[in-house]
DNA sequence: CGCAGTGTTGATACCCCTCAATAGACGTGG
DNA sequence: CCACGTCTATTGAGGGGTATCAACACTGCG
C-alpha cells in the first residue's frame, strides 16, 4: 500500500479478496516482528494480506533504509523480479496471509480469474508506486505526513462520532523511512498538526483526525 | 527505465526485443516532442521502444511535475492500471516503437512466450521503481546525479578510447524532475562534477565520463 | 541581428537534517 | 505494585543542503 495521494473516491479501490476455487492452501498466521521473506529470497508464493499489517523495506549498503510499502488487508505482496524478492517483509501486527502460487500469476494454472486478478494487482502496484514518486520527489514534510494520514484514515480509519480515528501500527521511524524524512521531522510535524488542532494524538499509535478537510488541504499543498 | 542504482553487472539486463511470431503490427515512428499517450487515456497497446528515448511524466494539480521514467530501447511502456494510462508519454528524440496488444499481457492470446515476456517486464518495472524510491527518498543531489550518469553511461554510453561518452536527450529540467531536484541544483551539480574532473561537458547534452570509478563512488555515497 | 528558450551562476532564505538532551512507553524482575 | 533499564518519541539548538529569486550567458532559429 502506497500512502500517497488522498482521493475521496479512492481510485485504487480495495482489490477485494481472492478466494479462488483452485486455492486450497491454508492461510498463514504470523505474530508481530516475524519476517515473511528477505531480499534475495527466491519467490514461490504471493500473499494477500487477510488481516494485520506488514512492512516492505529495502536497504542501502550504508544502512540507509527505505520503506517501500505497508501491506494492509486486501493488498497483494511478494511480486518477484527475475524470480527473487527485492525487499524484506516483516509483520507489524498479528497477521494472516493467503498464499498463492507464483505460477497462478505466471500462467494461470487453470484459474483464469485468479490469474487476471493477480495481474491487475501487479499493474495497480505500478500505478500506486508512481503516486509515491510524486510524494517522495516533490512534496514537503507537512504534505507528506498529511497525505499519509489522509489515505490511512480513509482506508482503515474508524468512525468515532464526529471524528475519525486511525491506528498506526508502525513506528515513527517506519513512517520516516516511508516518506523520506527523519523521525525527528515526523515527530515535529505530528506536533505541528496537533497544535493546529487538525489532529489529536490519543497515544503514539492512535491518531484522531479532528479536521479532515484541513488535513486534505495540507496534503495537496493548498496552504501550509 | 529507472536510472537509479549503478550496478556493474547490470542486474536488470536489457530485456531484449520481443519479436513475437504473433506480432504483425507495424512499428510506430514518431518525431521528437510528439505525445504517445496522456494520463487518463484508455490503454489499448503496450509499446517496446525500438530506438530513441521517451519520457513518462505525471503532474500535480499545482503544476509540480515528476518524471516517472525515461524509456530507452528495450524498455516496455504503457502498463495500465484499471485500464487507463496514469502518465503522459512524450518522445525526446526520433523514436520507433513496436506496439503490442494489451490482450497479449492479459491473456496471452495464443502466444505464451510473448505473454510471459510482457509479464516479466511488468514485474521488473516494479523492482526498478523500488530502486528509484531509494533514490528519491534517501540520496543527496550528488548521489542522485552520479547514479543517473553511471547507469546511463553503462547502458547507452559509447566507448571513446579511454573514456566513455553519453548523450542526454532530455533537458536539465527533465533530469531535475526525475531526480526530485531543481534545474539549478542539477546544473550546479554538473558543474561540481566537471570541476572535479570526473566528467567533461562537451556540450549541454553530451557528457564524457573521465573517472568512472569516482562517479560510482559518489553514486553510493562513499565520500562527497 | 534579435529574440526566445535553455542553461549557468550568484546571493540569500529556509526547510529539514544532525546532534543532543529530555520525556514517555514498555517490559522485566524484585 | 513499584524500581529499573531499554527503547521509542519528543523537543531543542544549530548547521547544511537545496530551493528560491534574480541576473547573465549560451544556443538555435527566424
Amino acid at each position: 500500500m502506497y500512502v500517497t495521494i488522498p482521493n475521496p473516491e479512492m481510485r485504487e479501490g480495495a482489490p477485494g479478496f481472492l478466494i479462488g476455487a483452485s486455492c486450497k492452501i491454508a492461510e498463514t498466521r504470523l505474530k508481530p516482528g516475524q519476517f515473511l521473506f528477505f531480499e534475495g529470497d527466491e519467490v514461490e508464493w504471493l500473499y494477500q494480506v487477510t488481516s494485520g499489517v506488514v512492512r516492505l523495506t529495502r536497504m542501502l549498503a550504508d544502512g540507509r533504509r527505505q520503506v517501500i510499502a505497508f501491506g494492509y488487508p486486501g493488498d497483494i505482496i511478494g511480486f518477484p523480479a527475475d524470480g527473487l524478492h527485492h525487499t524484506d517483509c516483516e509483520t507489524l501486527t498479528d497477521t494472516r496471509l493467503q498464499p498463492f502460487r507464483l505460477a497462478h500469476l505466471e500462467n494461470g494454472e487453470g484459474d483464469p480469474a485468479l490469474h487476471a486478478a493477480l495481474l491487475q494487482a501487479a499493474l495497480r502496484e505500478i500505478s500506486a508506486m508512481q503516486d509515491h514518486f510524486m510524494m517522495l520527489g516533490r512534496k514537503s514534510a507537512t504534505e507528506k505526513l498529511a497525505s499519509f494520514l489522509c489515505v490511512l484514515t480513509e482506508r482503515v480509519g474508524e468512525d468515532l462520532g464526529a471524528f475519525r480515528q486511525v491506528t498506526l501500527p508502525m513506528s515513527r521511524s517506519d513512517i520516516a523511512d516511508f516518506l523520506g524524512l527523519t523521525t525527528e521531522t515526523v515527530s515535529r510535524t505530528f506536533t505541528q498538526l496537533r497544535k493546529a488542532a487538525i489532529i489529536a494524538i490519543d497515544n503514539t499509535h492512535t491518531i484522531i483526525v479532528q479536521k479532515p478537510a484541513a488535513l486534505l488541504s495540507l496534503s495537496v499543498g493548498d496552504q501550509d
